[in-house]
RNA sequence: GGCGGGAUGCCCGAGUGGCCAAAGGGAGCGGUCUGUAAAAUCGCCGGCUUAGCCUUCACAGGUUCAAAUCCUGUUCCCGCCA
């Protein structure tokens, strides 16, 4: 590759289709449409969203176009990708609200001087019967079935619902009606993407150029960052919050998190790869600087420092943090002058039952002003003005 | 339309009359340890002021001293044939 642009444009990418095209239309001159979907499905935006995202910056950069696709038709249907179950629809009122979070959280990371915000309801919802039956008519069930994720529902007997079929077919409409030079996504999004390529063919234009970035893996380093499955970090948590998550990756993932999350060089990616695999204190040095860099990327240096010392003085002095929230005890848990202390942890949701509570205190997990509580009953004085701690990271302090 | 299979705790999944609040795994939570909210390791994991009691195995009834397990009906799901 010797087109410097080339370069920075296809970097970090797991696959592009194909990348003579995008060459050749680099070399034209004029600005590109890039296309991303945007899934209208949950609210926040997470570190694996911000992946492509950047990439949309890296092409705005150089001046062309981002074309944000709302999903909001779409959202309706659920992309089954990746998915081994049917995804459940979402009315209209919930897809309108996701949407504008979702929006004004990209915000943060696209360049809106050169964006360009679409609905694709508003070229699905007009589509009659015969509009969608010249798009149907555009891909064979076979090729559907050549999808992973349904030909794998398909053989393992569970169910395809025929409007799942759907879907790509939609996205891959989208690029049609956008005119896409390039779309977006995901690895997982490939199969959509390409359908988008067959289909702008179909409709007489030139087909788009695929480009998928690879999947973040999720807190739980097996599967991908999703928020329904609750291993994310989203861009807009607190420092203090996105610092303790990300010092919670395993450690094999740090790699893909300075590259994917910290934007990392592909030569720097490997050096620090190379210092965690060796293990010690430096590992954790760099899982640290990484985190911070990420931290620092959506809140700034000072509030990634300010959240490192928070960090550190909870885990490693084990100290109680700075602020913290102030409660009262709850009245249920009092009788004359004692509490009961299951039912207050309980009633303040630090315990998920008076069960759980008990355990909780039986096994050491709670704390007032540092010191481990093995009594379920203790007297209200003991308990007022104090800081009361469930293990290591809910703290509490009890008003006067 | 015909025939067959299935629905178990947050998820996966064993259990086919009492030994079942229900194996095992995952997730989650707590302790220890540590460079860490990593890893490892030990423990907990329906509810309840807990040697006991209460409510659970799709839903509604029934049989039985006793039902997640047997019977009837209902709902939903899957497959095969058409």
């Amino acid at each position: 590759m010797s087109n410097p642009q080339l370069e920075r444009l296809t970097a970090r990418a797991e696959h592009v289709v194909r990348t003579e095209d995008l060459a050749e239309r680099l070399e034209g001159g004029k600005p590109l449409r890039v296309k991303l979907g945007l899934d209208p499905t949950a609210k926040d935006v997470t570190l694996g969203w911000a992946v492509p995202l950047r990439k949309l910056r890296e092409f705005q950069d150089e001046g062309h176009t981002a074309v944000l696709i709302v999903g909001d038709f779409t959202a309706r249907i659920g992309d089954p990708s990746g998915k081994s179950d049917t995804r459940k629809q979402l009315s209209k009122q919930e897809v309108k609200d996701f949407a504008a979070s979702v929006l004004d959280q990209f915000g943060d990371i696209l360049d809106s001087s050169r964006l360009e915000v679409r609905y694709n309801s508003e070229w699905l919802e007009p589509m009659d019967l015969g509009d969608l039956l010249t798009l149907t008519s555009r891909y064979t069930v076979a090729q559907m079935l050549e999808r992973d994720d349904f030909s794998k529902r398909y053989t393992e007997n569970r169910p395809i619902a025929l409007h799942e079929f759907m879907y790509p077919l939609m996205q891959g409409y989208d690029s049609v009606a956008v005119e896409a030079d390039v779309e977006l996504g995901g690895t997982d999004q490939l199969f959509n993407l390409l359908v988008g390529r067959h289909l702008q063919k179909a409709y007489g234009q030139s087909p788009q150029i695929a480009m998928t970035m690879p999947l973040l893996v999720g807190l739980d380093g097996v599967n991908k960052m999703s928020q329904s499955l609750g291993n994310y970090i989203g861009i807009r948590e607190a420092p203090e919050e996105m610092f303790g998550k990300l010092m919670s990756i395993p450690d094999q993932l740090v790699g893909s998190y300075a590259s994917l999350g910290a934007w990392k060089t592909e030569a720097e990616v490997s050096a620090l790869q190379r210092t965690v695999a060796a293990g010690g204190p430096e590992a954790g040095q760099v899982k640290r600087s990484i985190a911070s860099e990420i931290v620092a990327t959506y809140h700034g240096v000072d509030a990634a420092r300010s959240a490192e010392e928070a960090f550190d003085k909870r885990f490693k002095q084990h100290e109680a943090p700075d602020d913290m929230p102030e409660v009262k005890i709850p009245l249920v848990a009092i009788t004359d002058v004692t509490v009961f202390l299951p039912a207050a942890l309980a009633e303040l949701g630090l315990a998920s039952s008076r069960g759980e509570a008990r355990r909780l205190i039986a096994q050491k997990g709670v704390r007032i002003d540092g010191e481990v509580v093995t009594e379920e009953e203790i007297g209200i004085s003991e308990l007022e003005g104090r800081v009361l701690q469930v293990g290591k990271r809910r703290f509490v302090r009890i008003s006067a």
